[in-house]
DNA sequence: GGCCAGGCTAGCA
DNA sequence: TGCTAGCATGGC
């Protein structure tokens, strides 16, 4: 079934998997030289593996699909909608970049990753649990206990002759124990955040799916009161999970770094420095996350 | 060995 | 409302 995804240029997706923006866990599979992408996607208790390949150019940019034959019209229809949200391919980044020419210090940063966009998380659960794994840790630590979660989890694909870890669904991580993620070394709180959050989603308190058509302040709303949850987990999630354009986290540490680091500044930027000094850059203000954060990786 | 890491909560003034 | 200790572990 051969299937394509025309991204807007452009739409760098060689850079996109070298330098992964993300969060790179176990259920991504990636392989710089054949320029791909393979990961599954639960699309309700289905599970479709799907790999996503390069085949265009910076300016001319074109995604080849490849996942198993046999699913629905309509299955076929949410797995490129998908991918689409996943890869942003209807961003049009030239906004952003005419929005930041204006900005001092900001051309090298976009010239260096020009067509650059982040890869989103492919569902919404997933999301919510990486980000809390990631509060307040170093990011390879945070990367080792999403990849025990997995393993616990224990739940692969096959694909392609090779065996695809799963993210585990709410559903089972519900079912756990918080002394099952003590086990895994995570803090007793950590443990409890992400059980509980796997609960509430389970047993309806939080509807997923209806987060869709809420506004960014309607999802702080219903997020933040879940306890774990603060203004940083809520950013993140808009960032990673969402896609939402304009979010800005002033209070993360990488954040002000980055701006310490690009402006040249003394000091390390407090949160409403952040807030003041990002204004000009609505309504990009995740792009202008992305590239900080990016800013920040070393090239290897 | 000490400090920090892409924070959050509970308790206290 | 605003501040802070405590959380737990690994990396550097």
């Amino acid at each position: 079934m051969p299937e394509q995804l025309i991204p807007t240029s452009p739409f760098d997706f060689r850079q996109m998997l070298r330098r992964p923006l993300s969060r790179p866990s176990k259920v991504t599979v990636i392989d710089a030289t054949a320029g791909s992408f393979t990961r599954v996607i639960r699309l309700g208790t289905r599970l479709v593996p799907v790999t996503v390949v390069d085949e265009g150019t910076v300016d001319q940019p074109m995604l080849r699909l490849i996942y198993p034959e046999g699913l629905t019209e309509s299955e076929g229809a949410e797995v490129r909608e998908r991918l689409a949200r996943m890869f942003s391919t209807n961003v049009n980044l030239q906004g952003f970049y005419s929005r930041m020419e204006t900005q001092a210090g900001w051309g090298g940063l976009i010239k260096q990753l020009y067509g650059l966009r982040a890869i989103q998380d492919a569902d919404l659960f997933e999301s919510m649990v990486k980000v809390i794994v990631g509060q307040q840790l170093n990011v390879q630590f945070a990367a080792t206990l999403v990849e025990r979660l997995v393993d616990l989890g224990g739940e692969v694909v096959d694909w392609h002759s090779t065996s695809l870890p799963v993210f585990p669904s709410a559903e089972r991580v519900a079912d756990w124990s918080y002394e099952d993620l003590r086990a895994l070394s995570f803090s007793q709180r950590k443990a409890e955040y992400v059980i509980d959050f796997a609960r509430a989603v389970v047993n309806g308190r939080i509807g997923l799916d209806e987060l869709w058509s809420k506004s960014d302040a309607e999802i702080y709303d219903t997020l933040m009161p879940l306890r774990g949850v603060g203004r940083w987990t809520v950013e993140c999630f808009l960032l990673f999970g969402m896609g939402r354009p304009d979010v800005m986290p002033a209070a993360d540490i990488g954040v002000q770094n980055a701006i310490q680091k690009l402006y040249g500044l003394e000091h390390r930027p407090k949160e409403d420095e952040v807030r003041q000094l990002s204004e000009p850059w609505a309504p990009w203000r995740s792009y202008a996350t992305y590239y900080l954060w990016q800013s920040l990786i070393r090239v290897v």
